[in-house]
RNA sequence: GCGGAUGUGGCGGAAUUGGCAGACGCGCUAGACUCAGGAUCUAGUGAGGUAACACUCGUGGAGGUUCGAAUCCUCUCAUCCGCACCA
């Protein structure tokens, strides 16, 4: 590898050639520490990618997720994504385009906070070197981001319409008539409401909004010091910093994204996104139908005069006192409801408990409390609950059924109590097997495999699956499908149940107790003792931003008042119209500001609106979106979440932000081989060594006999069948593969390692090479000098590395392309954009190699093709492609040259080659034209004199020619 | 447990969607230029087989459909990634 090489002055240039600054060095060789930074500078001072306001015509909005900015600085995961999108903006500008392609920084959050800590840097300080670092490291691959539109979640401008946004919800509600949000003024107050003055009608409109607090039960983690949504939060510990999480109530900001759960969900049918990432959020949604039924709580002598009272009055809006609602996917199961289950937090047990279970209840209710969510999973296996003493009565069959309390049924879930049907429900027939409940079987599986169905009528096994219904009055008969339409319909009459739907999505937890976050613009009133009064005030939209104020102590105290409380009289006081306030002193999570960021872009210094409708209409909707799939639920269900409420408000007018989807794969480290020894030495196959107890250790199958992972280098193993063995020993068999990059590994590729050493062309270029974007693929250092062979031959195809300037080659001429030159030129200007076209970007760079390699064995290379080789190179390793496009001559650069277009009679050749198959094996190969027609084929298949010997004494009972493609001859 | 994805040379990966398996790159082998080579160029490189051809086998495994299967169907195995008591 030649680097710094001939760093010597020169006076060479060439002439009226901009990006000539001053003098310009001797350089012979490809040197990309010499090229690179020279052009970045061009298009920075030429502000060659400076964005139109508004696209004139044909408009490509390319996006990519924008990276936080941590102190470690740019993972090569990063440029992966980044040089697709950057790629695929260059083509299109050179295709007419006009481009929007932006960058920023998601920069407020707990990382940033935790790492400000630990350092005592204030996190302002600390975001902001860090990212400058990405910014340097970001500008040293080349990308072609309109600067001027960088952004930062952090920018005071920026997060005023964060806040903004924020009140938009907070002045929304979700009318479900019209499945749209509405502006909170336009509210309906029921009559009732109405009636009860105008703290009630305060109180409905404030529980009626998209942002609203409540009291649930919350995922306080002390470590952090703050509470996390249920997204954060990973078997039980906290999804940052692995601290345990504990449940407890705390008055809690809430979004209320489960009133667009069903929009969320419909709308991912029009996008063109990966179905598996579809199905995530699907999934993470979690639609569920089924019905509500109350069932009566009481002696079985009150149940027909409560009975006779539901028939009258319908199914009430909120369960009345005297009855415990649950909600079912299985109303057709309804008959075999043979006991009920609520969640221990239910607010119904005291009032369920009977004297003699009080003791038994009060002290699972307990125990409960005291686990953690983690403690929970790794119990989950066995079902627990107690008997509260009570009973309810079935409501299709008048039975009285013993109502139990267990854990494994969820608070938070539907109603948080259900009846529970052992005969068709896993988790109910284990809790029923383990009491020693009834179970009774209401569905006839028939003739279905999985179960048998003389066990399953028995209520010895449990079927899950639908059947006909059985033992259920009525309905018996029924296809299961058809039966829970038919009960549902009749609770509804009866007034003892109704359809109802479910999401596993919650409302999101919107809150945080942590510093490095927008403040909330919200004012809690206070009377003349200072005390508040309950009423909230949105700070004037006049007034916002409301900035963070300077805290000399910001950290977490492990309690849930948030650090903001700690701040001046002055900003935490304020006085509007002569009135007190206190400010809401919880910050907002890192989602926030990132869930509008790709608006901003368009018109980043707007200082009126978010963003202008006009340039709004013009730009949106993302054509192009490009990230981890790390992303896939929590953040694109968020951002689309944000979307719909401007969208239902007025303020954009594309109901979905992301049109297309794109998530990279995932970077791994080198290939290494890792073998087993035990405490001695001596080697242990890998096929005998299972993971230990702890994470990270290892024993010997079946034993506790630890053993030591050590590490093999890849010289000392072969391939052996299936697995890798060492040579030395080829028993032993070791663990060969790629691994996630970690520090703790020690295997992470830093990007400005890789620069220096190849260049930034190099690294674009290898980490397209590597494999499908798509795909999860292991780094390799040899693939990337691969790629700097390629660019070291793409460079002498062109320059002459033996002169003492840059000049071109002598083998480039002005003289014509010779047919076959210009068929290679045309067959490659057709396969990368093809390629181009499908993101394809592996096999573009393979078909660019092919052109190099048939180029380099010619004596003489047209500048024709040269020129077209530039333009092909230019949205790989746009540096190069444009030190070469200057060297033939041109004199500005080739961002917005035309893409080369193919001639399709130069994209065939002369003859080709055919396969003639007998019986379908390959036996002999025959030359005809492209455009032969079958019988041609045939007539010259059957010349072939292999082909002939073959068929000697043979019959041909049938003869198969694909024109263009093969010739087979089907024998006896 | 449920769901999704992926299995092709020593390695990363191609294969116009049912038509010459292994493009392109790495690695490896040999040669050239040569003080030298971790530079450059040239040739070779799936396995078996042969002096060289021929030929045989070959896309995780087993069946099947077809003139023809990496590609379609059935079963199965492995790896990776999500989710995980959601009634």
């Amino acid at each position: 590898m030649q680097h710094g090489v001939g760093i010597r002055q020169s006076s060479v240039c060439r002439t009226g050639f901009s990006p000539c600054f001053g003098t310009r060095p001797h350089m012979p060789r490809y040197n990309p520490a010499e090229i690179e930074p020279r052009w970045q500078q061009y298009w920075e001072q030429n502000k060659t990618f400076e964005t139109p306001r508004l696209p004139a015509g044909k408009k490509l909005y390319a996006l990519d997720m924008f990276p936080y900015p941590s102190g470690s600085g740019l993972h090569v995961g990063h440029p992966e994504g980044y040089t697709a999108t950057d790629i695929v903006c260059r083509y299109a500008r050179m295709n007419g385009y006009a481009v929007l392609h932006p960058m920023g920084f998601d920069a407020f959050g707990l990382p940033a906070e935790e790492a400000a800590i630990s350092k005592g840097i204030p996190p302002r300080e600390s975001t902001e070197k860090n990212i400058s670092n990405f910014r340097r490291q970001l500008k040293m691959l080349g990308f072609s981001y309109d600067w001027d539109r960088e952004l930062a979640t952090t920018d005071v401008p920026y997060f005023r319409w964060t806040q903004w946004i924020f009140l938009q919800l907070h002045d929304t509600w979700f009318d479900e008539e019209q499945q749209k949000g509405r502006p909170i003024s336009e509210l309906p107050i029921p009559a009732d409401v109405q009636a009860a003055g105008s703290d009630a009608i305060r109180t409905y409109i404030d529980q009626q909004r998209l942002a609203f607090q409540s009291d649930a039960l919350v995922n306080w983690c002390p470590g952090l010091g703050t509470v996390l949504a249920n997204e954060e939060v990973i078997d039980g510990l906290s999804e940052r910093g692995q601290h345990p999480v504990v449940r407890m109530p705390l008055r809690q900001w809430m979004l209320r994204i489960t009133a667009y759960a069903d929009r969320l969900e419909n709308d991912l049918e029009g996008l063109d996104w990966s179905e598996g990432i579809k199905k995530l959020q699907r999934d993470w949604i979690g639609r569920s139908t089924g019905a509500e039924v109350d069932f009566f709580i009481g002696g079985s002598a009150e149940f027909d005069a409560w009975r006779a009272s539901r028939q009258a009055s319908g199914f009430p809006k909120e369960a009345s006192a005297d009855c415990l609602r649950i909600y079912t996917t299985r109303p057709d199961t309804l008959y075999g409801a043979t006991y009920m289950v609520i969640a221990p937090e239910h607010p119904a047990v005291d009032r369920l408990t009977t004297p003699e279970q009080q003791a038994a209840v009060t002290a699972y209710r307990e125990a409960t409390a005291a686990k953690s969510d983690r403690e929970r999973q790794e119990e989950k296996k066995k079902k627990t609950g107690v008997f509260t003493g009570a009973f309810a009565i079935n409501p299709v069959n008048g039975r009285p059924i013993p109502i139990w309390i267990a854990d494994y049924v969820l608070i938070s879930y539907g109603t948080g109590a259900i009846m529970a049907v052992p005969a068709h429900d896993d988790r109910d027939f284990e809790f029923a097997q383990q009491f020693g409940l009834d179970i009774v079987a209401v569905v006839d599986p028939g003739d279905a495999t999985d179960v048998d169905r003389a066990l399953v009528l028995a209520g010895q096994q449990c079927s899950t699956g639908h059947g006909l219904a059985y033992q259920s009055g009525p309905y018996d008969g029924l296809k299961t499908a058809e039966c829970k339409e038919r009960i549902t319909g009749d609770l509804s009459e009866a007034g003892t149940g109704r359809a109802a739907v479910n999401y596993k999505l919650r409302d999101w937890l919107f809150s945080r107790q942590r510093f490095w976050g927008e403040p909330f613009p919200l004012l809690h009133e206070l009377d003349d003792d200072g005390n508040p009064t309950g009423m909230i005030r949105p700070v004037p939209e006049d007034q916002l931003p409301v900035d963070l104020p300077h805290l000399e102590d910001y950290k977490p105290h492990g309690r849930p008042e948030p650090p903001l409380a700690k701040a001046d009289d002055d900003w935490l006081y304020p006085v509007i119209d002569g009135k007190r306030y206190r400010r809401e002193t919880n910050t907002m999570p890192q989602w926030a500001g990132s869930c509008w960021y790709y608006l901003r872009y368009i018109d980043p210094n707007n200082d009126q609106a978010l963003v202008d409708p006009e340039l709004e209409r013009a730009w949106m909707p993302v054509d192009l979106y490009v990230g981890g799939a790390e992303h896939a639920v929590l953040h694109l269900l968020y951002a689309r979440f944000w979307h719909k409420v401007l969208y239902d408000r007025g303020h954009v007018s594309t109901a979905e932000p992301f049109q297309k989807l794109v998530n990279q794969g995932m970077i791994l480290g080198e290939m290494e081989a890792t073998g087993f020894q035990t405490p001695e030495g001596t080697w242990v196959s890998a096929r005998q060594v299972s993971p230990g107890p702890e994470r990270g250790t290892w024993v010997r199958q079946g034993t506790d006999e630890p053993i030591n992972a050590v590490h093999v280098e890849l010289g000392q193993v072969e391939k052996k069948g299936d697995s890798f063995v060492l040579k030395e020993d080829p028993a032993i068999v070791v663990d060969a593969r790629s691994h996630k990059m970690s520090k703790s590994r020690g295997n992470v590729v830093n990007p400005d390692d890789i620069v220096r050493d190849y260049g930034a062309d190099s690294l674009r270029l290898y980490e397209m090479f590597m494999g499908p974007l798509e795909a999860t693929k292991p780094w390799s250092m040899d693939g990337v000098k691969g790629v700097r062979g390629f660019l070291d031959r793409a460079w002498r195809l062109v320059i002459d590395d033996r002169a003492e300037a840059i000049v071109l080659s002598d083998a480039v001429v002005d003289s014509p392309c010779s047919d076959e030159a210009r068929r290679t030129l045309h067959k490659t200007i057709k396969a990368v954009t093809h390629d181009l076209d499908g993101m394809s970007f592996n096999t573009a760079i393979a078909r660019m190699m092919e052109f190099v390699n048939f180029f380099t064995k010619e004596a003489e290379r047209p500048r024709e093709a040269m020129n077209a080789f530039a333009l092909l190179l230019a949205p790989f390793a746009p540096h190069m492609a444009e030190e070469l496009w200057a060297a033939l001559g041109h004199d500005s650069t080739l961002a917005y040259e035309a893409w080369p277009v193919h001639d399709e009679q130069w994209t065939v050749d002369a003859a080709i080659e055919i396969p003639v198959q007998i019986l379908g094996k390959m036996r002999s190969k025959i030359r005809v034209a492209p455009d032969a027609d079958a019988a041609t084929m045939e007539a010259a298949a059957r010349a072939d004199e292999k082909i002939q010997g073959q068929l000697e004494g043979k019959t041909v009972v049938k003869v198969i020619v694909v024109p263009g493609r093969m010739v087979n001859f089907v024998v006896k």
